[in-house]
DNA sequence: CACTAAACGAGACGGTACGTCGAGTCTTGGA
DNA sequence: TCCAAGACTCGACGTACCGTCTCGTTTAGTG
């Protein structure tokens, strides 16, 4: 689900169509690229000589390069941070996070990062990568807490967006500011403390 | 504490002194500027222009557009995001979180945002941001919370450094991806939310 | 026969081709400008400018400013100062001299002395110089001296090298130098005097 | 007999007078710098941090670098090119020509030629070249063509300016356009030749 | 022997132009 | 109609020197 597959939607065939291998060997460049620069400094230019295209093709399918980087990198993600069955919300929260903590600190959590910094200067960008990245997972996330309100698990008070800023917060957070590690300790204890906050008996201190 | 302040330090005064006009000046003209365009999007020759001064004199005392950045913020951002006393842990907790909700939620926080994500492609920048700005401020943080430990209010177990996580990714979460809004009600609801699982007696699974 | 022609020679043509458009916009713009400033004081930035144009097309086709200058005057120089035929070679040294001294005195020969000046720093400058308007000129100015020996006007036993530097040099002497003028009476004496040196049977010493 | 002298003329002496060693050591890192550089390229700056000096100092005593190679080249040469006695007009000619290839196609030719060279785009530093260097010369040699034409050497309607342009004209030709050398050939045979273009008795072809 | 006044080194200042890079657009010929 | 190649205009980069301007520090002579 690319922004390419958006902008030429709709189009009657004609003339020579699409090179699926320039297609190809663009978001390939683009990978190899990223291992090596940020993004804020992957030049189009070195990409489309890196993958032996013109700069027009390019532009043709792509509005930035932001956008060449989430078709590059994010298509394949979707079940790596999907939720999964589980016996009880809580639980199929806590693995949720885990397995995000996992994700985030690795590969993918670099390029999210340079994409949500491109963002901060380029709207599209941001709202572009909210779309194809996050709002899924938000949506898919606030299933499991109705669910886990219904059942009685959480709060009947819970204000769900909240709750999700809650849990996922924390990691993004360190993501973005690098002042604490996105490590096996965070996967454990994050879970444990944020989810107490949710829970249907808690304290007024 | 300037990068400025740094680089000049422990030398002997010699040839005409630094013009704390031209600082001044520079530092104003960023500020006025980035109220228009993004930092990635701030060109130092407008800068130079826009405070009446030559290109060399930027380049002479700050090394990229970042720290003239921080030079110009974090001086004033200082006392409006201090702890101040309050009777209990908690309720220095939740004026602080309220004060920085409000504090991140202007334009002081999109100038925050600007300088992570230029830090995204420079680790220097995102260190010397995590240094004059972050880290004082977590460390005012780490102790209000050994006191309300101390005094019973909070777990004893308490983890600090995901605690101040907790409570504050979710602002920086917001205000790096811009999928909901840093408003009176984020500043009301989310102390409440998060203190809630830092407390002595919070749960029953 | 101008540097960019050396530049793009023996390549099969592909992508965008040159526009000869932006190549003469170019060396107007550098004419025009000349009349005004000196080659050295002639920002290339102001050409640009002038001549609405990139700064990176210049730079793509002229390795330096002297070249855009000798590619910009010395086409139409050509016929201006070429040798005629004439009767005897003493005639044709003697027009081709008067027509050299209007030639030199004027702005072309300003072009000239910016261009040799040039040239005093950069040996190519220089080398290109010569190649493009001296040797030719001298090469023609050797046939006639040929002729004028082989049919008696010229002692047999003159050296032709020197003999043009004979003729010519008091003109470049006063151009670069500017003690004297390029008028009217150099124009009539020179020829006069510097000829007689060269003749058959001359002294009596 | 320096620009230095004749701005400093005339003046009360008060205050701290001007250091001779760090008038020394300016033209001696200009002496020095020259042998890389050409004066084009020649920056105050260097010559100022060579000299150890600040660029105040250089700037208070010549008005431009071209000054300063002057006074640090020329006042010595006077006497190496100045005309001797000699039994005729046309022995003390011709030995000042040899002498004048010698020297002009030595490092004191090449610095000439800066000099004249950064006088196309500074008609001052060619004003002072001619003052310093060249009319003093030029006076003599007149005096000789005067007493040559007196005794009958040379023709009694001679244009001496002409006359001496002929002469060194072509020594300053090559000089400047490089296209032959400044050797001994030269030496032997430009006077000859040159010479017998002024004497009495010549032809009428 | 202190005082005065200019020269000194150092180096920061506002500028101008440099030559390079990359952006995004345009224009060819060939597939 | 797409594609590669590569030219185009434009704007900013960071650097080098320009010539000017403070500074604090000599270094004479004068009072």
């Amino acid at each position: 689900m690319s922004f390419a597959y958006f902008r030429s939607d709709e189009k009657r065939p004609s003339g020579r169509p699409r090179s699926e291998l320039a297609r190809k060997s663009i978001l390939d460049a683009t990978a190899r690229l990223l291992q090596r620069v940020s993004l804020r400094n992957l030049a189009i230019e070195n990409i489309a000589r890196e993958a032996g295209v013109g700069k027009t093709t390019i532009y043709r399918w792509w509005p930035n390069k932001a956008a060449i980087v989430i078709d590059a990198f994010f298509e394949e993600v979707e079940q790596r941070t999907a939720f999964e069955r589980a016996p009880t919300a809580v639980e199929a929260i806590r693995d949720q996070v885990v397995r995000m903590v996992h994700t985030i600190g690795g590969p993918i959590g670099r390029i999210a990062a340079q994409i949500i910094a491109e963002g901060q200067s380029n709207p599209d960008v941001l709202a572009h990568f909210r779309e194809v990245f996050l709002l899924q997972r938000r949506a898919a996330a606030t299933e499991i807490f109705r669910t886990g309100i219904a059942n009685g698990e959480f709060r009947h008070d819970l204000d769900i967006e909240l709750a999700i800023d809650l849990i996922y917060g924390p990691i993004w957070y360190r993501l973005m500011v690098g002042h604490q590690p996105l490590d096996e300790e965070l996967a454990n204890r994050l879970p444990r403390l944020s989810i107490s906050a949710l829970l249907q008996v808690s304290v007024t201190a």
